[in-house]
DNA sequence: TTTCCTGCAAAAGCTTTGCAAGTAC
DNA sequence: GTACTTGCAAAGCTTTTGCAGGAAA
């Protein structure tokens, strides 16, 4: 998300979903919050040992659990052999494309925009009262080669 | 997706897409050709075990993945910790719910198709010359919750 | 006859859990 | 002081793989 994060900023963020401080919470989100990459837990691991050589996989999993129960991140499930889950600390709606070689792509803003505005609340208010089910995120995901010519 | 197939009808769709026939095939496609439901691998296994009481749940699997890649049917990743991946004979595009509680419901079809033709092909050219990717699927999945009030 | 598929069991990969020690509130 | 978190290791669950026998083209 490319979105240097204050120590303060982070504490205010928590306080505001009630996710209690703790430094280990911090590195992790810090860490996703700061890179435009999708992260899977393994980057993030990786990443966050530089600064905290003590850190256990099961925290940044834990971590990412709720850190996405509480709002603050997404979670991006991956096809079951088509690697582990990715991560995004943007939660604003926007648009995955999901590559076959395994990676995810973002669409650039404008056309994300443009894709999720056609997604009307109408349809959506209607489907909500058809289905009996709260909707409470939308995922465009398109699945997508790379052309190579 | 409730379609009954005769024998004669998975050959022949096999054979379309250079699909190998076999019992154990034919038995797996007609399975989930035959549901509304979402299987499950597992599911798919329990269900096939009843005429075919020697398959492998490895078979089902590779049988899976072979249908998937072939266009037969599409894998709908789950995320990880909610379950198993499930699978749809229903390979049109049309829009999914994923509801909170693990669960997956079709979107009625009128619904679904007023959703999928706002994401216009043009803006999916648009996407498909910048990012240097051929689009290959469209797959609109709504999070939600059931409501229970 | 040649090639591909099946079944079994075992492995691999990702994620979660149990428990004792430590930390936030 | 109390309740929640951490780290470690071990387990759990879903999915894939290797190999010998068997079936399709």
């Amino acid at each position: 998300m490319r979105v240097e994060c204050s120590d303060d900023s982070i504490r205010a963020l928590f306080r505001e979903r009630d996710v209690r401080y703790t430094r280990q919470r911090a590195v992790i989100y810090r860490a996703l919050a700061s890179t435009d990459q999708h992260p899977t837990a393994e980057d993030l691991f990786s990443a966050v040992r530089l600064s905290e050589s003590g850190m256990s996989l099961a925290t940044v999993y834990n971590t990412l659990d709720l850190l996405t129960a509480s709002g603050l991140c997404r979670r991006l499930p991956a096809s079951p052999g088509a690697g582990p889950c990715r991560y995004d600390a943007d939660v604003s709606p926007h648009v995955h494309v999901v590559v076959e070689s395994g990676g995810l792509m973002d669409v650039p803003d404008d056309l994300s925009r443009q894709l999720l505005s056609r997604v009307g609340p109408e349809t959506l208010a209607e489907l909500e009262a058809r289905l009996g089910v709260r909707i409470t995120g939308v995922d465009l995901r398109l699945t997508g080669t790379r052309q190579n010519a």
